[in-house]
DNA sequence: CGTAACCTTTGAGTTAAGTTTAAGGTCAAG
DNA sequence: CTTGACCTTAAACTTAACTCAAAGGTTACG
């Protein structure tokens, strides 16, 4: 199979199968005497993996420490081990996103009851104060990067190679 | 205020401040006849406004879009719906992280379920193709970005400006 | 033989949110 | 009058995961 066909076959770009492989993720690859890359079929299998394992949450550098050997021959105890790992993390993300949104329905709950007899500048002022009130009262909150993630605006500019 | 008192105040670090000064997210900043740049008090309520929206999710983009009155005089209708939106995206996330844990967590009691009298190869290939199999199945399954979000490895290279 | 559709490589560009560096002014104290 | 702490700018660097462009080789078809 040349690198079109695979790319076909998973719906990756060519550049971004070359990329993988630059990467080290990709191994499963030989050259034909004209320098053509030809990939056996299994080649669909572990690219499918890489995208099921990022679509996980995993970095391409976790996966390509869990998947180097020859996509039988894994490190069991690792394996489970990354596993777990990233089901805590992602519980600890689901914590943080369920704080954040109680804040933000909280905030809108604090403009919307807005007493409509006070001037705008004024429930400003309130709503500001509830807002930051919480945070500047406490002398020291509990440190930690917070920032949820602004990913709403993903790139992934769809365009085959 | 100084830059430098105003950084340790917001627990900012300078280039922080001047950086979002260039991003056009800081107004409230005068210069004295050197050069210095000088800060009223508000000037905290206004980073700290900053980093909470970013905790909530909010990018830099988004928040000068919310931000640039005079701290009152806020767009009422835009900064609700802006709010809303964001509300929707959390839930949109938390819907996709229960998706992936819940793959994970199978995924795990497969890999564990391992008969014990099977090789670890035919193992592999069996949990394999537990976790493709879904996927291959469906002609064509629903597209959409996916991709969780690795950060894991928040880089956050704390050092005082 | 031409040309279109493949393939190759290297190197640079993209995005977000900053940080770092270099080179240099300013200010208060001793 | 020098030392150290502070301030200034512009520009380059960082990370992740790719994409894009340029310049060129290969192959199948008519």
């Amino acid at each position: 199979m040349n690198i079109g066909a695979l790319a076909k076959r998973t719906g990756l770009t060519n550049s971004r199968i070359r990329f993988y492989e630059r990467a080290g993720l990709l191994q499963t690859v030989d050259r034909r005497a004209n320098g053509y890359r030809t990939y056996p079929p299994e080649a669909v299998l572990v690219l499918e993996l890489i995208t099921t394992a990022q679509q996980a949450g995993f970095s391409l550098d976790e996966i390509r420490k869990l998947l180097p050997p020859g996509l039988d021959r894994w490190d069991h105890a690792t394996l489970i081990e990354a596993l777990r790992r990233k089901v805590a993390d992602i519980e600890a993300l689901e914590t943080r996103l369920k704080r954040s949104k109680a804040q933000l329905v909280a905030l809108l709950a604090d403009i919307e009851a807005k007493p409509d007899d006070i001037d705008c500048a004024t429930n400003a002022r309130r709503v500001l104060s509830h807002v930051l009130g919480d945070k500047i009262g406490s002398e020291e909150m509990l440190i930690g990067d917070g920032g949820l993630l602004a990913k709403t605006t993903r790139r992934r500019t769809v365009r085959a190679g």
